[in-house]
RNA sequence: UGGGGAAUGGUGUAACGGUAGCACGGAGCGCUCUGGACGCUUUAGUCUAGGUUCGAAUCCUAGUUCCCCAGCCA
C-alpha cells in the first residue's frame, strides 16, 4: 500500500529489510527471529548483542523469537553449556517462545539426505580428509571430482544406511552433497553432509553415530521453525548460497538470511577458543570470572542486564567490520548504576586521621543522603567518632596545585559531616611513613555547612574507626594490557598480552557500618571511588566486593598532565 | 591470482539526490556537600580519481584499502 510515505528513519539495515518484507509481503507479515547458539562454551558479550536484536526485532514487529541450540558436534558440547545459555538469555530479560535442539531434527535432517540421495544429489565418499582436502582444490584453482562421485543412488542408500547403523569407523567415509567441485565458493564444491561420529550426544545418546554437519543442519532447521529472518555474522555469507541450494532441492520454507558484523570489544578477546583456554588454563578463575566478556561473567562483576542491553542498542548494527571501546561498555554500565546504585561510604587504602579536639568515647549519627540522583533512596545514619580514617590518597603533605583535598594547613569537608583542618602530621620515626593525622573539626560544621558561609573547595569520604568493617574489595581491570590482543607477530602467544594486573585484591579495605547487611549481588556507589557488587564468595562478616567500574576521575586526569 | 563483503570525525553510527546529525572520546567553561552526576561551548568526517546533475555521502565508471572463505568446527 502507499498509504505510509513517512520513511522509517535511524533504523538499522537488519529493520529496513525487515520493514521491506513487510511492506512486499513477503512473509506475510510474519516475522519470526531465533538465537542460534552452540553449547559448546558460554555466553558473551557479542552473544548479547545477537540476542538483542533477535529478540529485540521479534519484539519491534509483534513477532516471535526461539531459542536453537546448535548441538551438532556431540564431541564439544555439554549440558553445563545449554543450562548456561538458557539462564543468561533469561537474565539478559528476554523469554524465547519456542525452544529446541537441532538435535530435535536429526531423524528429518537424515529423511532428507535420503531424499538428496535419491535425486543424485548426493553420495557416500571414501576419500580420507586429506585426500578431501586436496581434492578441493585451492582458492583459485578449481577441484576435482571425487572418484566415488557417481556410485549409484543403490550403492549410496546402502552405504548411508549401513554408516547410520555403525558399521565403519569414525572417518572413513562421508556422505557429501554433489553440487559443482569447480564452483568458485568453495563452499558449494561438494560439502561434507555427514561424518561418522561414535560419540554420545547430551540430548540423543547413542542413538546416532553419523552427525549432520552444521552446514546441513542449520538453514533446515530454520526452515522447520518457519524463521522469517535468519540472522548471522558476516562469515556466514558465503555459505548463503549452500543454504539455498539445499531448501530449494528440498522444496521447504526458505528464510531470508541476514549477516551483520559482530562484535569486537578492545582490552579482551571474544573467541569461544580462547576465552576456553583461559578458562581451562586457569588464567581465570572460571567463565564467570569477572574479568571474561561472558555474560556470566558480566553479572558476577556486578553489570546490570539494562546496561548491557543498552550497550547492545547504542553500538548499532551494520556490515562494517568495527571494534567498540571497552570505555562504551563501561560507560554504560555507569550511566545505569549512577540512577540506582546507593552511595556509601568506603576506604580503600586507610590512612588514621584523629580528630584531636573530639570527645574521646563521643559518638554521634549523622545523616547521609543514599542517592543525590533518586530522593526516593532516602537516607541512612554513619557513625561518627574521634578516630576516622580516610583515603591516603587524600591527604598530600605537600600538594600539588589544584589539589583541594587534605593537607598540612588545607580545610576540607567530610562527607556528611564536619569541615576538618589538618595541624600535625605524624610518622613512624624509623621508615618516615606517615602513620596518623592530627586534625581538628569544627563544630559548627555540622551536617557539612558552615554558618558563616565559608566554602571549602574539597569533600572527602571516611568512616569511623570504631565502626567501620573491614572488607575485601578485587579491583579489576581489563583482561588484556593492549587495545587488540589479537595483534601479536607470528608465532607470539596472544596470552603474552594478558593484563597482569587485571586483579588487585585490597584485604584489608574499611566500609561504612551499613554495608553488613549487603547482600550478594548488591550493587552500590563508594562515593568518589567507584561502583563495586557484592561478590558471590561474599560471607556475612566476611564481605568481598567487586568494582564493577570506576567513577570517571577528572582529578587524575589533571593530576597526569601535570 | 578465484569468489563473497565492507569503506562517513579518534571510535561507533545516522542521512535513502537537497543544511553531513547523534553517541562515546578529546579540549574548555559553568554548577556542585562525590574533582561524580548534570548543563553549555568546542574539536574533528563522506577512501581516491573521474563522470552524471542546478545540486552527490547517496547515482555511474575506474581504482585503492580492509575483512571473510580452501574443518569430517560452528
Amino acid at each position: 500500500m502507499t498509504d505510509s510515505t513517512e520513511k522509517p528513519r535511524g533504523v538499522d539495515f537488519v529493520r529496513e529489510i525487515v520493514n521491506e518484507h513487510n511492506a512486499s509481503g513477503r512473509f506475510g507479515g510474519k516475522v519470526l527471529t531465533r538465537f542460534p547458539p552452540e553449547p559448546n562454551g558460554y555466553l558473551h558479550i557479542g552473544h548479547a548483542k545477537s540476542i538483542c536484536l533477535n529478540f529485540g526485532i521479534a519484539k519491534d514487529y509483534g513477532g516471535k523469537c526461539n531459542l536453537r541450540m546448535d548441538d551438532t558436534n556431540p564431541t564439544k558440547e555439554e549440558v553445563e553449556y545449554v543450562e548456561s545459555i538458557k539462564n543468561d538469555v533469561r537474565w539478559l530479560g528476554f523469554q524465547w517462545d519456542g525452544m529446541y535442539y537441532a538435535s530435535d531434527y536429526f531423524d528429518q535432517l537424515y529423511a532428507w539426505a535420503l531424499e538428496l540421495i535419491k535425486k543424485g544429489k548426493a553420495y557416500v565418499c571414501d576419500l580420507t580428509g586429506d585426500q578431501i582436502r586436496e581434492y578441493r582444490g585451492t582458492l583459485t584453482q578449481p577441484g576435482k571430482n571425487s572418484p566415488y562421485r557417481d556410485r549409484s543412488v543403490e550403492e549410496n542408500l546402502a552405504l548411508i544406511e549401513r554408516m547410520r547403523q555403525g558399521e565403519f569407523p569414525d572417518g572413513s567415509r562421508t556422505l557429501r552433497a554433489k553440487i559443482d567441485m569447480a564452483s568458485p565458493n568453495v563452499n558449494l564444491r561438494d560439502p561434507v553432509l555427514y561424518r561418522i561420529l561414535h560419540a554420545e550426544h547430551h540430548n540423543t545418546g547413542n542413538k546416532w553415530c553419523i552427525y549432520a554437519m552444521y552446514d546441513w543442519a542449520h538453514g533446515q532447521s530454520d526452515s522447520i521453525e518457519r524463521i522469517t529472518h535468519s540472522i548471522c555474522t558476516l562469515e556466514f555469507e558465503n555459505h548463503r548460497p549452500l543454504y539455498e541450494w539445499f531448501i530449494d532441492q528440498l522444496g521447504i520454507h526458505k528464510p531470508q538470511q541476514i549477516e551483520f558484523a559482530r562484535l569486537n570489544l578492545t582490552y579482551t578477546v571474544m573467541s569461544k577458543r580462547k576465552l576456553l583456554e583461559l578458562v581451562r588454563d586457569k588464567h581465570v578463575a572460571g567463565w564467570d570470572d569477572p574479568r571474561m566478556p561472558t555474560i556470566a561473567g558480566l553479572r558476577r562483576r556486578g553489570y546490570t542486564p539494562e546496561s548491557i542491553r543498552n550497550f547492545c542498542a547504542e553500538i548499532g548494527v551494520s556490515k562494517t567490520d568495527s571494534v567498540i571501546g571497552m570505555n562504551v561498555l563501561e560507560n554504560a554500565v555507569r550511566e545505569d548504576l549512577n540512577k540506582r546504585a546507593p552511595r556509601v561510604m568506603a576506604v580503600l587504602k586507610p590512612i588514621k586521621v584523629v580528630l584531636t579536639n573530639y570527645p574521646a568515647g563521643q559518638v554521634e549519627e549523622l545523616d547521609a543522603v543514599n542517592n543525590p540522583e533518586d530522593p526516593s533512596a532516602g537516607s541512612r545514619k554513619v557513625p561518627f567518632s574521634r578516630e576516622l580514617y580516610i583515603e591516603q590518597d587524600d591527604f598530600r603533605e605537600v600538594p600539588p596545585k589544584k589539589y583541594y583535598r587534605l593537607a598540612p594547613g588545607q580545610e576540607v569537608r567530610l562527607r556528611w559531616a564536619f569541615f576538618i583542618k589538618c595541624h600535625e602530621v605524624i610518622k613512624d620515626p624509623a621508615t618516615g611513613e606517615i602513620t596518623e593525622l592530627h586534625c581538628t573539626y569544627d563544630p559548627e560544621t555540622r551536617g557539612g555547612n558552615a554558618p558563616d558561609g565559608r566554602k571549602v573547595q574539597g569533600t572527602i569520604h571516611w568512616v569511623s574507626a570504631a565502626q567501620a568493617q573491614r572488607a575485601e574489595v578485587r579491583l579489576y581491570d581489563h583482561l588484556c594490557k593492549v587495545p587488540d590482543p589479537d595483534d601479536v607477530p607470528q608465532g607470539v602467544d596472544w596470552k603474552t598480552n594478558l593484563n597482569p594486573e587485571s586483579l588487585v585484591t585490597v584485604k584489608d579495605a574499611l566500609v561504612e557500618p551499613s554495608l553488613t547487611k549487603a547482600a550478594t549481588g548488591d550493587r552500590f556507589q563508594f562515593e568518589r571511588v567507584g561502583y563495586f557488587c557484592v561478590d558471590t564468595d561474599s560471607q556475612p562478616g566476611a564481605l568481598v566486593f567487586n568494582r564493577i567500574v570506576s567513577l570517571k576521575d577528572t582529578w587524575a586526569k589533571i593530576e597526569k598532565k601535570a
